[in-house]
DNA sequence: ATAAAAGTTGAACCAGGTTTCAACTTTGTT
DNA sequence: AACAAAGTTGAAACCTGGTTCAACTTTTAT
């Protein structure tokens, strides 16, 4: 959050109410964007849920193109900053671990629909954000498998192929099961899903 | 493509002109949403792409989002009458029935990349036809899954879970070795991720 | 051949929403 | 207390692009 083009940000606040006008902005942009996606909402609207006026929008943001990527910048962090510690606690195998992490991301779906909403628009708004968030959360995924290989409890090579699989795994389910249904056992559903990256169908 | 409300098209063609001219109108949308995106395709540009008049568009869709309803409808049933026949004449088990169905979506996916970022779209400009399109892919490879379990073939009671599973990885292994890499072999794509989907990383 | 139906055309209308701006208020500094 | 810097405000300028429409051309049917 420092330099203005790779942020998208125009100008950092200076005092404790424009952080706090900021903050509002930036809240009412991810609750709004969350609901009626990028295109329908307005910057007008954002304002007034912010419960500020519409000037005041371009005291901080360039733009509303600017002020989504801001928001995938942030969010992409948030939800690496919500598993990671679940995951570094952790003390099982590697391929447990996938297990873990899906359900860490799971309930971070459900409880941020938003978010995921936000991220997954952002192939189409902002490619590049979007495209970055993924190739990282692969890289991520694969070095833990090469990891757990490392050390024998991964029984093949893996692959950016195999980093790709487990990723579209999770988002699905954490669309299907998180997002989209309220009520599945996130649990039960991360334990079927591990128990076939652990085994296989056959 | 009969019921007016339903696809969305305001009347069918009389003539062979009139046929022509909607699907020059089709074909042009297809190609410009799948290059810009549907907010930044606009109707003049597609009708100028097509090569007809803006006017003559409100002859056969009511409004640009009937236009892109009735393209992901379109574009969905184009993906399933590709893997269908394909998986019909394959004669092997079940759980490779599933990689053959993954090669033929990678295949139609890298000849087509407008139609997936169509259907990928559709998910904030028409929700209900975009979870249409999934709810029906996930049910036809948890069909494929029962079938295989029925005779033996899978080893585990096959789920909602292990379908939007496969479906999730499918998808994003299509967008990127189908779509975002266009050199990637397929096959050999296709092979490591069934080789995960048949024996796990254990 | 002639009339009705189908299809074509593009200028003009129109709505909605982003962005700008100059006057004003609050906060921080000396 | 007094000045500068930071922040706020909302009306209005400005754009973009979807949609309408009435005149015109082509096709089909009798």
């Amino acid at each position: 959050m420092e330099a203005d083009s790779a942020t998208g940000q125009l100008r950092e606040p200076r005092t404790e109410r424009g952080r706090r006008t900021q903050r509002a902005i930036l809240d009412a942009a991810a609750a709004e964007f969350g609901e009626k996606g990028f295109h329908e909402s307005s910057i007008v609207s954002i304002t007034i849920r912010a419960g500020v006026a519409l000037g005041s929008f371009y005291t901080y943001f360039e733009s509303k193109e600017a002020l989504f990527k801001a928001l995938v910048a942030d969010m992409s962090g948030r939800v690496r900053d919500h598993v990671a510690p679940i995951l570094g606690g952790h003390e099982g195998g590697a391929v447990e671990a996938e297990g873990v992490a899906l359900e860490a991301f799971l309930r971070f779906a459900r409880r941020n629909k938003e978010i995921y909403r936000i991220i997954d628009e952002a192939e189409f708004v902002a490619p590049e954000d979007w495209r970055a968030h993924y190739v990282t959360t692969a890289t991520r995924i694969l070095e833990r498998l090469q990891a757990g290989r490392a050390n024998g409890e991964v029984g093949i090579e893996p692959d950016e192929v195999h980093a790709w699989a487990i990723m579209g795994m999770n988002v699905f389910l954490g669309l299907r099961f998180g997002v989209m249904d309220s009520d599945a056992d996130l649990g039960e559903v991360a334990a079927k899903a591990n128990a076939l990256l652990q085994r296989g169908l056959g």
